[in-house]
DNA sequence: TTCGAGATCGGA
DNA sequence: CCGATCTCGAAT
């Protein structure tokens, strides 16, 4: 089931400095349809850093990025996944968080199905399989998360501080310093 | 990033 | 021996 509509997150929620958004979509619930889980991995980028596709400006596979907060990007990568983003922060400014990892809770026969494998924790586990498990694709750029077919819906109570553990992003060769990788603490679902 | 193939490791 | 773990290349 997907959770109530009045819980869905809006531009109100990614309208803010792109690392606090990352740090608070950790265990808040993504779902495209009935197919969805708890969002247990984050990465942020932001323009003045050399990691984020909009650092060099609104170019043509960037120009999502500048849009305004809570539209989704999706690009795809190694011509072969695609890869589920938020944009953040206001109109104008290229900002976004990356959903790295899902624990899978509604419509695991339907992940298991998509991904051709079984065990749990292969389902929603690295940026690329949760695309898969969730239909999630190209046609999906620039879709409202408000109101669009994905959604992404409030935590439930909170969760503490020492919850979230922030570590270096993976995947990226510059701007490796910055600690902008957002875990849930000790959950067996984020990626490897 | 992800997957599978092939190599290698390590317990029994 | 058998599974678990690793390394490498390929997919655009």
């Amino acid at each position: 089931m997907t959770p109530a509509p009045d819980e869905r997150l809006d531009a109100t929620f990614f309208d803010r400095p792109v690392v606090e958004v990352a740090r608070d979509l950790v265990g808040c619930s993504l779902y495209h349809g009935g197919v969805g889980g708890i969002v247990v991995e984050t990465e942020a980028y932001h323009e003045s850093e050399p990691a984020c596709h909009a650092y060099s400006g609104p170019t043509p596979r960037a120009r999502t990025l500048f849009r305004e907060p809570g539209v989704a990007y999706v690009y795809f990568s190694y011509g072969v996944h695609s890869l589920f983003n938020v944009v953040c922060e206001p109109a104008g400014t290229g900002a976004a968080v990356l959903i790295r990892a899902l624990e899978p809770v509604a419509g695991v026969r339907t992940m298991r199905r998509r991904r051709g494998r079984d065990r749990l924790t292969d389902l929603c586990s690295g940026p690329g399989k949760l695309t898969q498990a969730l239909a999630i694709g190209l046609t999906h750029n620039e879709s409202t998360l408000a109101r669009g077919p994905i959604g992404i819906y409030r935590a439930h109570g909170d969760l503490e501080d020492r919850a979230i553990e922030s570590s270096p992003r993976v995947g990226i060769t510059r701007a490796t310093e910055l600690p902008w990788r957002f875990c849930l603490a000790g959950n067996g679902f984020v990626s490897r």
